[in-house]
DNA sequence: TCCAGTACTTGATTTCAATCAATTCTAATT
DNA sequence: AATTAGAATTGATTGAAATCAAGTACTGGA
């Protein structure tokens, strides 16, 4: 805990999020083999970009610290929010097609990340069957982070999906070892709303009304959760706690 | 055209799709040998199951003639219909992770699909890193798919989102070298208003003005596009030949 | 510390699509 | 060919969230 980490060169072999990242049920040999292709290149700063729509496609990102939100503009020029990733998330998959990316990802936080030039990790993966094998499931992962969203905007009314995302987020939080009542979300109700499809006006109104009810507070960048039970039950999730839940 | 289909044994190089498919780039000695391992059983029936939610994950098909759904039911016991598969789509993936199937797969007609074992694809693919490539591009183009999807739940009113669901299959059939301003769409009109988050009364009066508007006609499983500016238009889609638009 | 621009809140009104309800049409089965 | 259940249509009504319109509160930079 009180380890002086300047000490230690950062590597995969000591991450706090191995259990969650690209290196997740690995050889320690193996993992020593990705870890020379992974460039950590200082952070970004808020607002930059990790990478746009078109740019060629070069490089996968490990998230280690920050926020990053991933967005497009519709044919009419509107913004339109596909996600939100943190910390142990990986991005970028987006431009394996065309070898272009998809998405425009901007940091909303100082974000550090673990860059893994496309052409070695792919190199490596042929080495690696393991690798080969987690680098599919964290885009299989991706695609079902993608369903829950469809069906959240298929089914949700505004209530159930505001609820929905801040459980959600609390999971994640959870998942990666955090406080999952209380921590830090630097996402702008803005941009949360557009997540949603809904707008800041209604989210606004709902985040008004959970506070006022003891549910949630969603102020100034941070989250509390008073009322766990009263939240999944808005949400429309399961009473008993979903055991095989463990998509983050 | 007139060939005796029947003379020739089923395979990747003579199948029409090959453009569309897996096998897309790989050398000819590749092709033969995914060849090799692809199972082509008798046709699903209408109605039957490629595979359920839950179930062990063992394969990838790609389907070579008719049409296949997706879907889920949400906690509350609704189906939610998640996409729609057609003759040179790749479905499965979402088994990748934790080794199990994450949709439904129903068949809506007649079906014939190539099973791929994903034990010898993965085998494979370690051994031709175009295929495994290949694979990875499937995957990343039904991202994509999804990610049209959201879009379209999050900022298309209801017109637009018919418009654009019929537009989009017109392109699919398109990209596959069919007509585009009449093919069989064996969707129910039901399952169609589920994936575009609507109800079948709405669709079914949105239908009948773009019928009476001259736009475009779908009635029995069949459809007319009579005009294509229009429908675009309303879709939302930009005037021009979006010449970036080879996805399908 | 002030200022300016952006983000957020709150209220009044409108609108689009859902819901409710009753037929009509269609396709599968015998 | 008759039967029947499911699918599609059409109409009347309701309701949830969007929009419009001021306001207030942050936040980052000078």
């Amino acid at each position: 805990m009180t380890k002086i980490k300047s000490a230690f060169k950062a590597s995969c072999s000591n991450c706090g999020l191995q259990k969650i990242c690209v290196p997740t049920g690995l050889k320690r040999t193996d993992i020593d083999q990705l870890d020379e292709i992974v460039d950590r290149k200082p952070p970004y700063k808020k607002n930059e970009y990790l990478y746009q729509v078109g740019q060629k496609f070069n490089s996968i990102f490990a998230i280690r610290a920050g926020a990053v939100k991933l967005f497009t503009y519709s044919d009419s020029g509107e913004e339109i929010v596909h996600g939100f990733c943190l910390a142990g998330d990986v991005v970028g998959f987006d431009g394996l097609v065309n070898e272009e990316y998809t998405y425009n990802a901007i940091a909303l936080d100082t974000t550090s990340v673990c860059n893994m030039p496309y052409d070695q990790l792919a190199d490596l993966a042929v080495k690696i069957p393991d690798l080969n094998h987690q680098i599919m499931s964290a885009m299989s992962k991706k695609m079902f982070d993608d369903r829950m969203h469809s069906e959240l905007l298929i089914k949700r009314n505004a209530d159930q999906r505001v609820a929905h995302f801040i459980w959600n987020m609390a999971e994640r939080f959870r998942n990666r070892g955090y406080a999952h009542d209380e921590f830090r979300l630097p996402i702008l109700h803005r941009d949360f709303a557009l997540y949603l499809g809904l707008t800041p006006e209604t989210v606004s109104r709902i985040l008004a009304k959970f506070n006022s009810e003891d549910i949630v507070c969603w102020k100034k960048k941070q989250v509390q959760i008073f009322n766990e039970t009263a939240l999944k039950k808005i949400a429309g999730l399961a009473e008993a706690d979903p055991a095989g839940q463990e998509f983050g």
